[in-house]
DNA sequence: GCAATGATTGAATGAGTATTCAGTCGATAG
DNA sequence: CTATCGACTGAATACTCATTCAATCATTGC
């Protein structure tokens, strides 16, 4: 499902308005609803007031509560992938600055704000259940970790860094920012995007020196 | 609040038990619902039916539900504490040996099975909300993450590793581990405990190789 | 204009759920 | 053996919430 973005010029709010706009206007609010009451606190009638809809649009639009959920984390899983996807689309870029193009992704403003965190983790923390949701994520996370893997193995060929293992490098770096990521859901003041991206870059110099091992300066100041 | 394990020695139900064996058992049966049914689908009917209990007890040995949830999550909290704390605690270990002690208590099959996984992430999920969850997750992971730094000091010291940041040590390996519980969580087949620990140890190896760095054996099989 | 079509509304419905509490039961003290 | 007291029960209560749907309204094609 692609979704519209609300029209921002339009000035009078009409009364009928194509679906994908209401559609949009509906994952928006789950969003924020999931981030301001949790997933257990989020109805219908605080989603639909927040869009200042209807309370019967959701189950005309979506089928039901549950089909709202699937396509807000559909949504989001989607905008991530658009990010990196863009990322690394860019002409004239080495594999390294793909591969830093991906680490950035997961950091950038629009992907990793409280809001988007609050949603990604509810979702995970139903996840062990709704295979769904599971399905979801597995998708999002396959497509990526197979495009890392293709440009680790070129950076650590392109190098004799052959000792190096690709599975490893990108586990574990995805590893890592999941963590930061649920890190910088509960202490939001402590791990910003900056710092924790800087620290994933930290690591990667430490496993590819030559390649990523130049500037030390990031990341000396006391955090947590 | 400390919960007396279920008496595998009582043969006869009796009907009166001591209020530490209720409240254990509610919080196991709590457990067991969130990994099943996950936070949403955990109703106090379903929780004292798998406990094998009435209705009412929740609300006579907890004060209503979201006190039960609370304690549900010190409970697991603790449990992890107790792990580590006792891990640490045995005579004459290294201070390398005691940050093993404090890595393993992660994937220590008491700590984090599927079930204590899901009531985890069940919790982070709400706990951007409710400060009390946040609270106690906090208070878990800042006592651990002391000492955890206090022994990474002590193991650059003793070393002349002095360029290495036990912040960033401590930081880098505590997200890495959150984040592959969360791969233990939504591929459990993929990622088991004992490969996860070995990816930590690998990367413990990579940041301090005199120390840790001996055993290249582990973690050569293919992955996700 | 004028239907026809389809989006929109929100009151009504009904299923489900946390919490209460009056009564039951049984262990223990005396 | 009896009385007392506190654990325990589960039907009844008082909600909340997803879902339905008949009626309304705006748009579009004619």
């Amino acid at each position: 499902m692609t979704v519209a973005p609300t029209d921002a010029t339009a000035q009078k709010p009409r009364r009928t308005e194509d679906k994908s706009v209401r559609q949009g206007q509906l994952i928006e609010a789950t969003i924020d609803c999931i981030a301001r009451y949790g997933i257990t606190g989020t109805t219908l009638a605080k989603v639909t007031e927040v869009a200042g809809l209807s309370l019967g649009l959701v189950n005309f639009h979506f089928a039901s509560k549950e089909r709202l959920f699937e396509e807000t984390l559909r949504f989001v899983a989607r905008e991530h992938r658009d990010q990196w996807q863009k990322g690394i689309g860019a002409r004239g870029l080495s594999d390294a600055d793909r591969f830093l193009a991906i680490i950035d992704s997961f950091f950038h403003p629009g992907i990793c704000s409280p809001k988007k965190l609050s949603v990604w983790f509810a979702f995970f923390g139903e996840a062990a259940n709704r295979s769904t949701y599971r399905a979801i994520v597995e998708d999002i996370d396959e497509e990526r970790h197979q495009e890392s893997m293709r440009l680790i193995r070129a950076i650590a060929a392109d190098q004799d860094d052959m000792g190096i293992d690709p599975i490893f490098v990108s586990l574990t770096l995805e590893a890592l920012m999941d963590g930061l990521w649920l890190n910088m859901l509960l202490y939001p003041a402590d791990f910003t995007r900056e710092r924790s991206k800087a620290q994933v870059r930290r690591v990667l110099a430490l496993m590819f020196p030559r390649q990523f091992g130049t500037p030390q300066t990031l990341l000396n100041g006391p955090a947590t």
